[in-house]
DNA sequence: GTTACTGCAAAGCTTTTGCATCCCT
DNA sequence: AGGGATGCAAAAGCTTTGCAGTAAC
């Protein structure tokens, strides 16, 4: 059951469908890096040009969205139904948070910028990091954030 | 009145002073550059080394806080209290938000992770970039992200 | 007197850009 | 056929690092 990206209303190359079909279910939150070594298995001459171009025009085409939650990088994320996303501190996995909050701003607020979108960001420490750290009792330390 | 800098528990060099001198009360949500930019008026031998040694010193005792909302680069926050942010996707402008979410994970995701924060980042245009973008009738075009 | 910070410069990542060539529609 | 995408390489930002000298505690 693939995507029928015809409809997304750019060209589509080879290059073009190899990032859709690595981003297509992948619930990673890679950055342009990890696309491009993934893709670069099946398209050896794969640029980053042609990545960071994709992925531009993914994004104004509503097929990618962007992350912020990672401050080392870019990430990109092929669901765009609005949701939420728990990051990480220590090795920086990010996942999904499918819950909705309710994130009415005051008045005052709201007359002063118009607002276009919200996003809620945890972070905190996978249950892998969090064994680890429990077993070298090292704290948190080496994290990445916060 | 002016802060005990003493407490802090880190070296206080005239550097670090002034660093905290341009941070304190400072709503702009400056970056390491910004910083840089600032403090070499008054220390022209300033070095971003120095810059970014003390960013990461503050924020490892609670001084500043680092964020993630511009997707460009990381910008700092003297108010470490717990706060939201709301960005223009124009010129990258960010304001606070200082109003409570009830951000309550479900059970199961709570489980999986060991939450340490979590931040609400509002992203939309600004009124000095929404007069702009009316009158120049050209949309949201050049925007930073989304 | 130690320990830790500073400054400089170089390196390391991530992201962007210019341009000739190529290919999808 | 034409407009847009690709690939390459170089450049531009942002952030980190190594090291000798220096200053805070």
């Amino acid at each position: 059951m693939t995507k029928d990206y015809k409809d997304i209303g750019i060209k589509l190359t080879p290059q073009r469908l190899a990032i859709l079909a690595c981003l297509e279910g992948n619930t990673t939150h890679p950055s342009a890096d990890d696309i491009y070594k993934e893709v670069r298995k099946q398209y050896p001459t794969m640029s980053f040009a042609t990545v960071y171009n994709t992925l531009e025009a993914l994004k104004e085409h509503g097929q990618v969205s962007e992350l912020s939650v990672d401050s080392r990088r870019r990430r990109y994320d092929p669901d765009t139904k609005p949701h939420h996303h728990m990051m990480c501190v220590v090795c920086g996995a990010i996942k999904d948070v499918h819950e909705s909050f309710r994130l009415v701003l005051p008045e005052k607020e709201r007359k002063q910028f118009r607002i276009l979108d919200s996003r809620v960001e945890f972070y905190g420490i996978c249950p892998h990091c969090d064994m680890k750290t429990k077993t070298e009792g090292g704290g948190v330390n080496g994290s990445i954030q916060m």
